[in-house]
DNA sequence: CACCGTGTTTTGATTGATTCAAAACAACTG
DNA sequence: CAGTTGTTTTGAATCAATCAAAACACGGTG
């Protein structure tokens, strides 16, 4: 009797969702279990140290696969590269740090999508709603509290801008 | 006695922002007025028609004063380059039309930042919560309705993806 | 277990959006 | 109205992401 081996899981999932297995994608998979919220360069410097030979356009083509399939979720908080997660399937929400980027899973008060309605949604019909938190996480709150860090990364960049 | 012009109210907007008032200030803030929600390239086009010489890099550099120095907001929608409005200092959201693209403002239910608060924030110190609301325009709930048009229309840039 | 077809990955190049830097220029101050 | 500071132009570079064709690998079939 041989025990499940963990790639199992990322294996199953993958072939779950009706996509060849193969290895870059095993890997890229595995990455980004391990690193949720990573940018595709970042997911690209942690397979290629244990897959050399492979390239940045296959962790894109990978990710597109995963999206399209649904076993990842592509996030984009601005004035930021594109992140990826394997939460998906839950309608849950990000917190993003101003000041160092970090970002953590907040979960959806209501749970199905969509968790908040309009008050005037101008004849739309809302499918999904997005919420993305601002502010400071706990390291940068310490960090701001001690030094005099500058005010600015108390701002979102969708307020940002000046030069 | 003279009238107010139009372009007086502009013009007391940007000094009394603190900035320098110049010419190609006055037109990014004109087409801003005229076409919210719009690209920067989009700005460009519109300040090129009545301000030849215009440079792209001058409207950059008009936006990130403007929203430096808070008479403009930039937002960035999933999937779409940064666009600009004049609405500032209240906390409203958007809606965007997942088949064209289109923006619509949507009054915040609170009216004040944040108007939302996550569950558990992990810690964060949140500032500001961004609502992005996907969904159809009323002109594609037409077209959608009519023609048979692709479901993946529906489907907002976070979960997109595939080839 | 070798082969075949479809789909994936590599390789190489390109695009789109934005930013950087230095020189020419224009707005407000005194 | 001259000086100083800040803005705009000009030209180039960067970052993130996408496109296309050829080489390759997965997984089903004989």
């Amino acid at each position: 009797m041989r025990a499940a081996e963990p790639s199992d899981l990322l294996t199953d999932s993958i072939r779950a969702s009706g996509l060849k297995v193969t290895v870059p994608r095993l890997a890229v998979l595995r990455a980004l279990d391990q690193a949720p919220h990573s940018t595709a360069e970042r997911l690209f410097t942690a397979v290629r140290a244990e897959l050399p030979g492979t390239s940045l356009q296959a962790v894109y083509g990978v990710l597109a696969a995963f999206t399209g399939a649904g076993i990842a979720r592509k996030i984009e908080p601005a004035g930021s590269p594109a992140l990826f997660e394997r939460r998906v399937g839950d309608n849950h929400h990000h917190i993003v740090c101003t000041r160092c980027s970090a970002v953590h899973d907040v979960d959806c008060a209501v749970g199905e999508a969509p968790c908040l309605r309009p008050a005037d949604a101008s004849g739309f019909a809302v499918h999904t709603a997005e919420v993305t938190y601002w502010g400071l996480c706990p390291g940068c709150q310490a960090a701001m509290a001690s030094s005099s860090s500058p005010l600015s990364a108390l701002i979102p960049p969708t307020n940002k801008g000046a030069r």
